[in-house]
Parts: C-alpha cells; sequence; structure tokens
DNA sequence: GCCTAGTCTGCAAACCATTGCGACGTTTCG
DNA sequence: CGAAACGTCGCAATGGTTTGCAGACTAGGC
C-alpha cells in the first residue's frame, strides 16, 4: 500500500541506506546516484515514514500546546501564533485545552509528552510543584507564566498596570478597583500585586482589590455591581473578555461608561475595538506571544546545550479607547469652552 | 533512560510479548501474571510507545484538524469541539491553520496526513477536484462544505436565512441585501443561493447581492457603504465578523442601526451578544459542530466497513437582538399606542 | 493412565528508516 | 610504483511494539 524506501531502492537499484542518505544528507552520496533515487523517489512518491524515523531518531518534528480554553480570543491568537511558528520551523502542532482546569493540564502534558519534542504551556493554571515534575519529564517553554527556572515567555505586566494607572490617574481617578481573574492564574497574581504597588506608590490613590472572578463574560457581570457598591470611579479588569462583561452589566443598571465608571481591559483581543463603547485596553502582541514561545522552544530542542535566554519579556502598550474618561464628564473640556 | 517493555518484561518475569497482551488484550493471560505485569508496570512509570506501535499497526491514535482562521471565533469554537470529543475518546488532535488559502490547505493536509488516523477539514477553500484527490490519500471527514461523497457534516444553511429573511419580511422589511463572504467559501454560495431563493419565493421581496467581502471586520466595513447605496433597508451578512464591520461602518457614517438599516449576522458567536446594538445572528451549535465532526471521523476510521451516515445535518436558530427592527422605527408600536 | 481439548506463554518475524562500520575502487602524493 | 587518503556505497544492527504460530503445561473425560 504505503511505498517505502525498500520499493525506492529497487527502483533505483541502489541499497535502503542509499535512499536515505540521498535525502537526508545529499552531498555524502554521488551526485548521479542522487539524481537516480530523487527521481524514483518522487515517481513513486515516497515519504518518509516518520514513525520509524522517530522510533531510531528519537525525536518527532512535532510540538503541544496547551491553553486554558481556546474560545478566549488571547488563547486563539496565542494558538494562531504558534502554528504559523511552528509550520514555517517544518514542526506540527498538537492542541489540547485544558477547560481551565490544573488537572486536565497535567494529564495532557503527560499523554502528548511522549510524542513531541516539546512543549509550549500558555498560562499554564497548575502549581510551581506540578509543573517542576513535568519539566522533568518533557521539554517545557512557558508562556505568560513563571515558575523556577523553566524557560519563560512573559509579558511586562507590571509596565502594563502602571500604563493603565498612569491613564486613570490623569484622568483625574482617585479609587481604582481592580476585578481580577482566576486564582490559578499567574499573570493575575502579577496584576494585582501591580495595582496594589501602584497604590503604595501614589498617597493619593486608593485601591480597590475586588476578588477573583471568572475569566468570562460571566465573571465580569458578577463583577459589575461589586465594583460599584466599592465607590471607586474606575475599574482595571483581569482581561477583556470580564471587562466586557462589567460594560454589559453597567448598561444593564443604566450606569454610564465612561462618565460614571470608566473601564480597562488587558490584553486587548480583536473585538475590543468592537463594543460600545469600545474598550481601553493594555495591548499585548498576542500573535507574537505565540511565535516568541515557539522560537525559544525551538532553539532549546535544536541546540539544547546553549540556552541563550531563559527569559523573554514582551512589551505591552495601552490602547485607549471610549470606554475610559473622566469621572462625571470632561471638566477639562467644559472649562476650555 | 526510557523504559521500555523489555524492562517491564524483565521485572515482571516474563517475556515482551505478554507485557505486550497483558496490556492490550487482559482477557488473553493469566489473572496472576496479569498482575505480575501490571505492577510492574506501574512501578516502572512504563508507557508504551507510540512510535514502535503505530509502525506495526499502522494506526497513530492521532486526527487532524484543518480551519482557515484560528482567529476567527467560529472556528475556535469548532476546534474548541473538535478536541474535547476527541480526547474523551483516546485521541489527539493536531491543529493547522490554512489562513484562507486553499494552496497552504492541501499541502497541511498532505503534511499531517501520515500521522493521524484521519483529518476533519472545517470549511475548506480547496476545490472540489482538489479535496477529491486528498480523500483518495486520507481519511477525511468535511465540516460546513459538500464535496462530492466525501462524509460531511454540514449546517442548514437554507433554513437559516429562511429563517432570517422571514424575521426580515415580519419586520416590513421590502429590499435586502446580502453581503457575502470568500468565493472560495461553499457555505457562502449555499447562502447566496439561499437568500435568491428566497427572493424569488416571494413576489414583493427584491434581494441585492452585493457579492464578497473578506470574511473579517475590514471586509464588513468595505461592504457598508455598498448596502447604503443599494437602497437595502436590511442587510444579511456571511458572518458576524463581517457583520461588526457593518455597524461599524454605519456608526460612522451616523447611519441609525435598526432604525434606518437592520443587520443580521451568521454563527452567533460568542461576542455577538456584546456588540451595540448586540447583533440577531443566525445560531448554529458551534462546539457540537466540532464534535459531530470527530464522532463522523471516528465512525469511520474504527470500523470504515459501514458507513451509516454519510451527511449531517445540524439545525440552526435564528437569535433575535436589537440589530433588527423596522425600517424608520416601530410604526406598529406607535400605531398601538 | 492416556488422550484430547484448552489455556498460557514464549519465540521470532515484521514494521521502516537511520547510521556506524567496513569494503571497494579511485585518486593523489611521495 | 606503492601506499595512503578519500569518496561512495552496502551490510547489518538498532529502536519498541505487535502478533501468528507453536510449544508447554493443565485439566478433564473415558
Amino acid at each position: 500500500m504505503a511505498v517505502s524506501a525498500r520499493d525506492v531502492a529497487r527502483v533505483a537499484g541502489v541499497s535502503v541506506s542509499t535512499v536515505s542518505r540521498a535525502l537526508a544528507r545529499p552531498h555524502e552520496v554521488a551526485p548521479a546516484t542522487r539524481v537516480k533515487v530523487l527521481e524514483a523517489a518522487r515517481g513513486l512518491g515516497y515519504t518518509p515514514n516518520l514513525a520509524a524515523r522517530s522510533l531510531i531518531t528519537g525525536r518527532t518534528g512535532n510540538i503541544g500546546l496547551v491553553v486554558p480554553d481556546l474560545e478566549n480570543p488571547f488563547f486563539a491568537s496565542v494558538t494562531k501564533g504558534v502554528q504559523s511558528r511552528a509550520r514555517t520551523a517544518g514542526y506540527a502542532v498538537f492542541i489540547a485545552d485544558s477547560d481551565e482546569d490544573p488537572t486536565q493540564e497535567a494529564e495532557l502534558v503527560r499523554n502528548l509528552a511522549k510524542q513531541v519534542d516539546g512543549m509550549v504551556l500558555c498560562s499554564p493554571r497548575a502549581t510551581d510543584a506540578v509543573l517542576a515534575e513535568l519539566a522533568r519529564e518533557c521539554v517545557l517553554v512557558l508562556v505568560n507564566r513563571e515558575s523556577g527556572d523553566i524557560p519563560t515567555v512573559t509579558i511586562d505586566n507590571h509596565e502594563g498596570t502602571r500604563q493603565a494607572v498612569a491613564h486613570l490617574l490623569a484622568l483625574g481617578h482617585r479609587r481604582i478597583a481592580y476585578a481580577g481573574g482566576p486564582t490559578t492564574s499567574w499573570s493575575n497574581r502579577q496584576r494585582a500585586a501591580a495595582v496594589e504597588a501602584q497604590g503604595a506608590l501614589h498617597g493619593d490613590l486608593e485601591v480597590v482589590n475586588l476578588g477573583s472572578f471568572q475569566p468570562y463574560v460571566s465573571g465580569g457581570i458578577a463583577a459589575g455591581d461589586l465594583v460599584l457598591a466599592s465607590g471607586a470611579t474606575a475599574v482595571i479588569a483581569y482581561n477583556d473578555l470580564l471587562a466586557f462583561g462589567l460594560l454589559e452589566r453597567f448598561r444593564q443598571r443604566g450606569v454610564r461608561v465612561p462618565d460614571d465608571v470608566s473601564v480597562v481591559g488587558t490584553d486587548n483581543i480583536p473585538v475590543s475595538a468592537l463594543t460600545s463603547p469600545g474598550l481601553t485596553s493594555v495591548g499585548i502582541p498576542l500573535v507574537n506571544t505565540g511565535r516568541a514561545g515557539v522560537d525559544m522552544l525551538l532553539h532549546l530542542v535544536r541546540d539544547p546545550s546553549t540556552p541563550p535566554t531563559h527569559h523573554h519579556d514582551l512589551t505591552v502598550q495601552l490602547v485607549v479607547r471610549a470606554s475610559t474618561g473622566p469621572h462625571g464628564g470632561d471638566v477639562a473640556l467644559r472649562q476650555l469652552a
């Protein structure tokens, strides 16, 4: 059925080893034989059996990607980046969705570990202990998470938060709430800490941490009422989906954005430009985040001797849209008039 | 390094073949030996080498999924469904993104074909001829596309369009535009034809086909002006992203939705509830579409003898939100008052 | 007590590509 | 002219698992 190297060898009148070499190391075989083999291979439509190859070489040419939720546009974009970069490097990618469940996450990694040369874990929810264990079983790169000395691509959460707070301060806000994501999320802990740090930095700024919510629209709807009760005039959300939920809940309750409350999201996923009002959001280079993860992983896989950077920090940029403004409307503009 | 069946055999004091049987066909080995082997395997942390297994069985335990654009929420949801269903069936899934490019699509299928037991092609953009060729090289299931006698999971486009048109007719619209997607998209051709068919069916209805646009927000922005110039009071869009673009462009031009123009999308992706106004959309069971594709594929793979259904048609349901209403505002309500 | 049927288990081939080593032939240099 | 060096290629082992076949051993029936 399938055509093997033996068939090619027979047609080309050479041995199987010569076929292998003609394809893998062309300079080690005489030009004349090379063309004979190549022609035979093309004629028969030969492609090496990857299972057999990986059995002997120990490498698969595949990488794995585990994300908490494929339906979250943030992870969808990262996945796109991973896939595109892997493809140009000649790697195929396994995808796995953990549904935000740390247990499934570890299981998925173990299932895939034997079929891949390495894995990218995006925003893993597992504990440091579990990650350390997994890292021993398989080459790992973390994206949007730091843990021990596992190679990592992160986002500059502190700087993102700083930009968001600076923006809100400039608009006159003095009481800012933070609506957090899953407690299992490292970036959530980072962002929460960064907001608190900003509060400590500015004497006239009060920060209210509202706690943890589901990183979906539903979580934002739940958080909305807490924001209003907290007396904050602005809220920073763990991610854009949560921010959408806030906008929705505020609309339901007749609270005007940004006149009554300003809302800042995080991630700047593509749809954030489309809500009404458009969402001010801490922009992350989504697709590039995926690419960076693959780059680091492939470097590790191809020459494990020289790990030049174990840590790559991506820059962020606040994108201001209509969901933020001065509390009570634009006094500055009114004074100018 | 890695523990093989030979190690287990040595520890358990049996032969390699007995190890294999104890794990794969427990009833073919004596209970006493079975527990010995199982204990040894567990003690050593043995897991069968999948490459070696697939080398001999010819099966991989993997499936592939090709989609035109992972960042499109429609495909993200389908991917989620595929992944979740495959996982519970013990299959791992390769993901590939063709960037809406038919050439890449075929290439991706060929690259993956050797490593999978079968593939799901979601909304493939390739021609029927190319698909037929690919189907000969690999077990294929099409989702949201019909082509020859390749097994297929489709969406009832005709019914969806019927519902959308009926809704608009009920609101009093008599001139309806269709803003189409890629010409390479089968479902776009289906939907365009269905709209025309509805026009032919209702004597008092005029249908305007505006042609083909990119299935992104940018495509809708481009289409917006054509809608207005066409004199239509309502527009049906190929997908929700395109509809978002329409909403955006109408806002830019000060055109009120739904008072001046009604907008209907297709797919009912999660964010459609969040735009302002909320998007009326032909709802598709997104995640289930992916599941259905995998179900069909696995059935084909596991017993290729009896293909019970080569065609599965998923039901659709129009979801009405605020983007549709009577032209010029709600006269019916005003008359009641 | 012997034969048969049946239950377990081991042997060895097979799957397919890769690669170290050695053989062979040719060239080059001393 | 001899020997070393080099280029080219085949042999055979290797990787880990599955499975047909045959052998060994047990149990049961006459």
